[in-house]
DNA sequence: TCCATACTTCGTTCGCCGCCGAAGTATGCC
DNA sequence: GGCATACTTCGGCGGCGAACGAAGTATGGA
């Protein structure tokens, strides 16, 4: 019996299309029933909670089990990170003829990965931030500058707390869609979920996609985007 | 026909046992033969060129041909943090019994990762270089300091050239043993070169690890290590 | 020219695993 | 209690694909 853990193990339970399927479906964060991903995956109930029990076993995903129900997420960004490069990794195939992301033109717009936005609104706004001297890069590496510290604290942002997490305050993340980097790390899911508590942006109930209302676009802009 | 790329196809790929230990043993950064690669998963070359014949068309590695035989590599440093990741994720499980990382007391000392060191000593040596203000780590993303620019210049490197690589600077690295970073990116890849040129250490044949002679480990001490 | 070596192609076997139907357990609502 | 819903377990079917033997194609050296 192997008691180490086979790096093939854990790339052949997202080799099969149901698991993966399942898999990216929880990318978008939000926590999902058993018969969602079953749905989702186009697999009956029963298939895929065999697929859920190998996945937890790995530990790939974990569970809260709430009534009836049972709520499973991906078990933290380190696992959603792995989802990212091989999404990246399996869209670079052929990429002089096929055409990348997702189709949907509201998905490609804004979507969410794992905990922070992404699509073009997101690149932009990295851009934005970037030409503001809020963030900087260095070699390949953001970082916060002084000037971008006071800003988000005007912005009420507690930085000291978010500081305190095990994870990057500012990473780069590559855009699925767009080939170029957006914001994530603990400032990315920190500027998501404000957009969604203010409102200015909805998630879509049953995608990745969000949607900005149209006075959300417009403070969206006049906060992140113009100099 | 399915054009697009499916994140299963590619993890699928690294889901046979013996796919994936030809596809670590490039982790080593080594080109290798079809018929070494064959011997490191314990397989017969025509089951081995059939595998390397996939792993090309999804573009996971590349090939070179020189007379009869054929050196393959990874495909670029996106592949190799691909595999960093499911080695991380994969040694990950159930972590509260199992040792992490290699039984080789040498290889836990000091092995390739790709273009750059592993090992205890290398995460020495990143924790000596954050001591002495030539690194600084900010919301866990590495940098070099000015007097790090000086330093790092003094010793022979050109900065200008490294820096204009598509690739970060310095890089923070899991380590699969140590469970702590180690030093990644152009910098971490020319030490490496660098310790291997000036032969104070020597790659073993056919395995991951590097050994320090005597005269060595002296002056990679006094080099890199002491204050 | 002849042989050895490196790699490939083809055909066959065989085992694993994803899948569903049917039946079983847990939970909640009326 | 009775019924619906969510999830699990079991058993058997079916197909994909990894593996090797055998034979075929390049390359290099004697």
């Amino acid at each position: 019996m192997v008691v180490q853990g086979e790096i093939s193990d854990v790339a052949a339970l997202l080799g099969d299309p149901a698991r993966a399927k399942m898999m990216v479906a929880l990318l978008g964060g939000k926590a999902l029933t058993a018969t969602e991903m079953a749905l989702e995956a186009d697999i009956t109930p029963q298939t895929a909670s065999g697929h859920l029990a190998k996945l937890l076993a790995r530990q790939l995903i974990t569970v809260q089990k709430q009534g009836r129900h049972k709520y499973f997420q991906l078990h933290g960004s380190e696992v959603a990170a792995l989802l990212e490069t091989l999404l990246n990794l399996s869209a670079n195939i052929d990429h002089s003829t096929v055409k990348t992301g997702p189709k949907d033109p509201g998905m490609r717009q804004a979507r969410v990965c794992y905990d922070h936005l992404a699509g073009t609104q997101s690149v932009a706004l990295r851009d934005s931030l970037l030409g503001r001297g809020i963030l900087v890069e260095e070699s390949g590496q953001l970082a916060l500058t002084g000037a971008g510290l006071a800003w988000f604290k005007g912005r009420g942002v507690d930085i000291e707390t978010l500081s305190k997490k095990p994870r990057p305050l500012c990473k780069n993340c590559l855009d699925w869609s767009e080939r170029r980097h957006h914001l994530a790390g603990a400032l990315g899911a920190w500027i998501l979920s404000d957009l969604l508590e203010k409102k200015w942006v909805e998630r879509d109930l049953d995608s990745r996609t969000v949607r900005f209302s149209d006075s959300g676009t417009r403070q969206f802009s006049k906060t992140y985007l113009e100099a």
